[in-house]
DNA sequence: AATATTATAATGGTTAAACCATTCTAATAA
DNA sequence: TTATTAGAATGGTTTAACCATTATAATATT
């Protein structure tokens, strides 16, 4: 399977070995890898070493690693997870602004809108309409629906990325959103009023998805973000005008 | 909202309190941690454990580690290469076709170059004036500077990208760059023809950057890009239509 | 027989001490 | 003054052992 490690630093060579099985497919999601021991000795290095591989590899994303007797490391279903860690020091470090993500979603959730009126099918708009039945019912809760419609919002944003059919679109969106819940999420709008008109946005989206009408879908997800965006923007300067905690 | 509760990992502890340092700022890009053999006294760990914990931090970007006498662990100032290089996997992974590289950088660059003209400086336009002289010169070179002209193009892209003034654009659009030469090299334009009118191309858009025409700015760049795509995937049809190598 | 308990074994996690490889610096020789 | 060499400090690697976790099998209890 492995041929033997060669290089000045031998753990990125047992890495390259094992991310390239992954990528073309020798290793499939759900593999369980060897045991230390056991690879420890096809790759002819010592435990150390191997496990300075995997710990790269699990930070990586690739695999994951359980303790116990049926423990070891599994290789993962690659997810966006990763490069959502990789935004979160940005914006950790500050390097990337609420302002920045919320831009980016703007204007690429207008593109994908578009791309997706022209490529959905008869299921697709199915599943939007079940999706806006879902936002209602969480809607008419009242408060305690509130975070539920704010998921299910997130849901509709996400299927259209899927239904547009390029799967780059749907990765970076799903980064952007993990983001913005991550560290902005108190400033998310949470207001009888405001979710009501993010409805309203919602239903005439999927009209126009529904009646193929491409640059009106464009323009409506663009407007909606946009709103979305300022009134994420006004509360934060509001925390920032009257800070709760100095 | 919270993520799962780890087990007793050391390394994963002290990963967690160098990077907090690192981004409250108590360790400052450049900084010099002591080395492994103080380190791990510091954190009462073993050698071994301490270097796992290393490993992930350098796999993170936060540090680079070198060896000799005058290496150690070198604190980075924090770029966008780590999402880039997450982006990248995702693509290989997924096996992310050349069309869905190409639809994506179609829609982002043209918003992108709508952006550069409402936010480009002076300072801006003359380097985009360099890059636009450079190619020039490497155009009227020949053949031999092909090669050199289409990169000069990728930097006026990546320029534009980074007049936009946000990050996520230029680590997002730097990504799909990377994996289209790395794997359709073969198939980028090269002909005399093809290239001069990439060069007029360029041309037009600098100057529409120049006078603040945004939306004219928006629709060249969106242009230029759609018909390198359509050239692309012609060539692409043709090495199947008629391959080399069985 | 069904259930609870305990022992076993396989896995990853950690430690210790030593040695190798790289690379800068200082001592030495030409 | 320049070139060479030796030394030392750093990360990279190895080995062998032990600890911690956990599923399973064996055993005891009801």
């Amino acid at each position: 399977m492995f041929r033997e490690a060669k290089q000045n630093r031998i753990f990125q060579d047992v890495v390259e070995q094992i991310q390239d099985a992954i990528l073309q497919g020798k290793l499939k999601p759900g593999d369980k890898l060897p045991p230390e021991r056991e690879l420890k000795e096809m790759f002819g290095a010592s435990r150390g070493t191997l496990r300075e591989a995997l710990r790269i590899l699990e930070q990586k994303g690739l695999i994951t690693i359980k303790t116990g007797v049926t423990g070891g490391a599994v290789v993962n279903a690659l997810t966006t997870d990763q490069i959502s860690e990789s935004l979160d020091l940005l914006v950790r470090y500050q390097k990337v602004s609420l302002k920045n993500l919320a831009e980016f979603r703007e204007g690429v959730e207008g593109m994908v809108a578009g791309l997706a009126v022209e490529r959905a099918k008869s299921e697709d708009i199915q599943y939007l309409k079940k999706l806006l039945a879902d936002a209602k019912t969480h809607l008419d809760e009242g408060a305690s629906g509130w975070d539920n419609f704010i998921h299910v919002d997130n849901q509709l944003h996400m299927a259209l990325a899927h239904i547009a059919g390029n799967p780059i679109y749907e990765s970076v969106l799903q980064t952007i959103y993990d983001n913005i819940h991550r560290y902005f999420d108190q400033f998310l709008p949470r207001e009888e009023g405001l979710l009501k008109e993010n409805y309203r946005d919602l239903y005439e989206i999927v009209k126009a998805v529904e009646n193929g009408q491409a640059a009106q879908a464009h323009l409506l997800v663009q407007n909606h973000v946009y709103r979305f965006n300022r009134i994420m923007e006004e509360k934060l300067q509001q925390s920032r005008d009257f800070p709760v905690n100095g």
